[in-house]
DNA sequence: AACTATTTATAATA
DNA sequence: TTATTATAAATAGTT
């Protein structure tokens, strides 16, 4: 037989039903995978999914989507703060005992975002979006690093 | 030999490199499902996981895990809302309420990335690739918009 | 981190 | 839809 199960291209499934049969089975696999890694890891996890029709599916290992996103959103404003004033105690200590900060995911990301994007195409009001996470970054940065971003837009 | 590779029992990890390690494999593993779930079948997928450790891993298949958090919360109030009054309208215009081009997509997905980055944590490497990320950029902008951007880092 | 023996997930088929 | 089964993918234990 020549036939090839099992395998898979990754570009969205243009047949409709195949993709409604295939997002149930991958929807269980996933979420069967999200509950092992909590189960075994002993890790917080929370996944929403919405089917191609709009349907929701939900799972939370802990009581509830809810208080894994207030955690979340903890999380990551604690990440803000911990630039502008030195947090050395409370909720900041989390994050500062952290090895192997994801920052260069986080750049990774932002460099895949931005070799995608052509700022040529872009509106006024885009790049004005554009100016004010500048200007946030480089208020986040210290003065060698701000130098840093500064030579990086060729003004030096 | 009498191992018994491949298979697990379903309880919590006691040795603690151990859990450690297969919470690094399982993550990627359950990561790399969340994105061909999504992909495969143009579905909306957030996920959320702190490691025992306290750190963050996110994914998001639309531009942020908040946009899908809010499709979310507007998603059980409105079943909830079914459930008490027969609500026959509102659904498919909630879905659609969060429509924004492509770009803007991108920019917000940027301004979340940075909004929750440390550059104070960042070493001279991972600036060096924001540099090379924001050169790129600049080369592509023409002369109006790079002075936007130069503007946006305090250059004016 | 890389390697493999197994188990698990799943694409095609019935 | 559900079940089967041939393959591909994930991963537990090992090096």
């Amino acid at each position: 037989m020549t036939s090839k199960r099992g395998r898979v291209q990754l570009r969205r499934i243009e047949d409709k039903t195949s993709r409604q049969v295939r997002f149930s089975k991958r929807r269980s696999g996933l979420f069967k995978k999200a509950f092992e890694l909590a189960t075994l890891c002993d890790a917080e996890v929370a996944l929403l999914v919405f089917s191609p029709a709009g349907k929701l599916y939900e799972y939370s290992s802990s009581s509830s989507i809810e208080e894994t996103y207030t955690r979340y959103k903890q999380f990551t404003s604690v990440e803000k703060d911990a630039n502008n004033k030195n947090v050395n105690e409370g909720i900041g200590n989390i994050q500062n005992n952290c090895e192997d900060t994801p920052n260069s995911n986080i750049l990774n990301e932002i460099s895949d975002r931005c070799t995608n994007m052509n700022i040529d195409q872009m509106d006024d009001i885009e790049l004005d979006k554009l100016r004010d996470i500048l200007v946030e970054a480089s208020r986040q940065t210290e003065t060698r690093k701000v130098s840093l971003m500064e030579r990086a837009v060729g003004m030096n």
